[in-house]
DNA sequence: ACACATAACGGAATCGTTTCCATAATTAAA
DNA sequence: TTTAATTATGGAAACGATTCCGTTATGTGT
């Protein structure tokens, strides 16, 4: 069975693989008649066209890269669904790599992407990724990058994140509200911006409660989960122990109840928790998580539609270089209530 | 600034692009010296090679399709991280889309896929599909297809699945160990197999135990949350409500605990309850809940395993049609035990 | 010294589409 | 009626990498 090409479909059709290629795309240099008989056949004959020749000639893939810190979390699973929603639309298809928190691994993706696999890059940066010239490299290959949540504050383009500094501040005032005396702030990483941002708010909110703060009461944790059980752990068990715990990530938080668990401390009578935190079942937990929701599939909705602005506009002026905040949301369960 | 590419190497070495090719791929025919300094050229340049001419003179796009019906679902994001970890090491990609449990959805992807975009798909179908017209197709393209979890039964290929039956009929007996006598089984659709497969388990040991099995303690839910919820709340509102639940999918246990938190019934005293499910933090809510969990990395990484030697081996021989099963393991958690 | 093998490279075709540039036939304008 | 414009199509180049098929040196064996 001969391999169903424009040209052998010109051939069976006695016409040039120009007429059979401008007929399928609907070209008005085209008569009527011609084109339907090219459609029928290639109807009949199930033809689809070659997407690596169209790519070779167009120089574009349709084709977006993702990379997140993480696969098995709700916030960028919901993300991705939000970008996907836009994008399928406009014919777009997504190539999702996982950079695992990694900033080796996310180097490696982007020289993956870099040969022009893709049209653009939307991704949210590993929390070890301190430096950015892996990322500015991408710029300068004319491949457009945008970023979400974790974002590269030096390279110029759009950055989509949620109120950080406010939602920090604002889960902290609850705490304090809720009789907090002793806050403590989990931190994943000092190089991202969110951590950073999130834990200006917390300071912000503690300095104007005049809590005598001391820099023990940020905890710096890592990618380890063990380690960070063990740090918590150790946090929670002397008498000096925090009465109020705010988690800049969902897994931390996480640990954190798991720890909590083997204890003798309840929540929220002993220590009051609150967690930025996706987590659609945040209400069943034991007790009910209080989360700062970020609205995720507003953000990737958000991207999506900005790319495909980009992408499918001729002669589009460059992507801004602006932050673009989405608030989030506090919803208020057991976790921290007094 | 000129393009970087073979040609644009060549002309500034003096050398013919096919002496340029051949020394970037380490070609025996080339000299030391002038692989030496091609490849030095190429390194200060920060050439890379177009994937689409590749892919379009090599036939293959290093490229996998992957399907699933729900992304914010810890199994499916749990297999894609075993399957790229596995792909990741060949060089492949993974294009991911979402069905959202829509056949319609996923005939629309299977029909962007066979135009060549991926050398193979691997795919859980939508709770949806019962017929697979569509995905005898993409066989017929001659693009190999493999199935996990959510399997395609007539289509002759590797499906790899869980001991479903088996998983259902021992979660029904323990709960039946457990004192109950009156298991209602909650069924996601009657299409798809896993569901028939954890039912049947399910009735086995129903029958085995004597208890007075009636129809109406199958009850078949929808994609529709409200409606389900609506369902679910009918029933554990009579007296002759169920003293167990088991789920074949996580999502309608964590409906069921939501419902069963707006009315006075106790877990476990009054219902207990098991279900399939991947949630890493099932053991934090209230109470902890039982749970099979199905081996979604090991799946993962078996699933690449298998594309790889298919795809990397020449003139390998093609996919065997056949189950493979990897077991569950069924959790024991509080909300099962008397 | 001659035939022959091998090493090292160049030239051109190829993958499938799209598009630039003709060209023939028909129609409209002068 | 002649020229210009339009319509509908064909031919060939181009996208970038790979590979088939030569070709020229150099080396080896007898």
């Amino acid at each position: 069975m001969p391999k169903v090409n424009i040209k052998y479909l010109a051939s069976l059709l006695n016409m040039a693989p120009s007429t059979v290629s401008r007929a399928l795309n609907d070209s008005y240099e085209i008569s009527p008649a011609t084109k339907a008989k090219v459609m029928a056949l290639a109807k009949e004959l199930n033809y689809q066209p070659n997407p690596y020749a169209r790519s070779l000639r167009a120089n574009s893939s349709k084709t977006i890269g993702v990379i997140i810190p993480e696969r098995i979390n709700n916030f960028f699973a919901q993300v991705i669904d939000g970008l996907e929603s836009v994008t399928q639309e406009y014919g777009f298809h997504l190539l999702v790599y996982n950079s695992h928190e990694d900033v080796e691994q996310e180097k490696k993706i982007i020289s993956y992407l870099l040969g022009g696999r893709v049209d653009a890059i939307i991704m949210s940066v590993s929390s070890q990724t301190s430096s950015s010239e892996h990322l500015i490299q991408v710029q300068n290959q004319g491949i457009p990058i945008i970023f979400f949540d974790r974002i590269a504050q030096d390279i110029p383009t759009t950055k989509f994140i949620t109120n950080d500094f406010e939602s920090g501040y604002l889960g902290t005032k609850h705490l304090i509200e809720q009789g907090c005396r002793k806050i403590f702030f989990l931190s994943l990483s000092k190089e991202i911006t969110i951590g950073k941002e999130r834990l200006n708010g917390y300071l912000k909110a503690i300095n104007e409660s005049g809590l005598a703060f001391k820099d023990s009461w940020v905890l710096h944790c890592t990618q380890e989960e063990n380690k960070n059980a063990a740090l918590i752990e150790k946090t929670l068990f002397p008498i000096d122990r925090p009465d109020g715990i705010i988690s800049s990530v969902e897994k931390l938080a996480i640990t954190t109840y798991q720890v909590l668990k083997k204890t003798r401390l309840k929540v929220p009578q002993d220590v009051r928790i609150v967690s930025f935190s996706n987590m659609s079942i945040a209400d069943l937990l034991d007790p009910p998580l209080s989360t700062i929701a970020q609205p995720a599939d507003k953000i990737g909705i958000a991207c999506g539609k900005l790319l495909m602005k980009k992408l499918k506009i001729k002669k589009q002026e460059d992507i801004q270089d602006e932050v673009i905040i989405i608030p989030s949301v506090l919803h208020i369960r057991k976790s921290s209530l007094h």
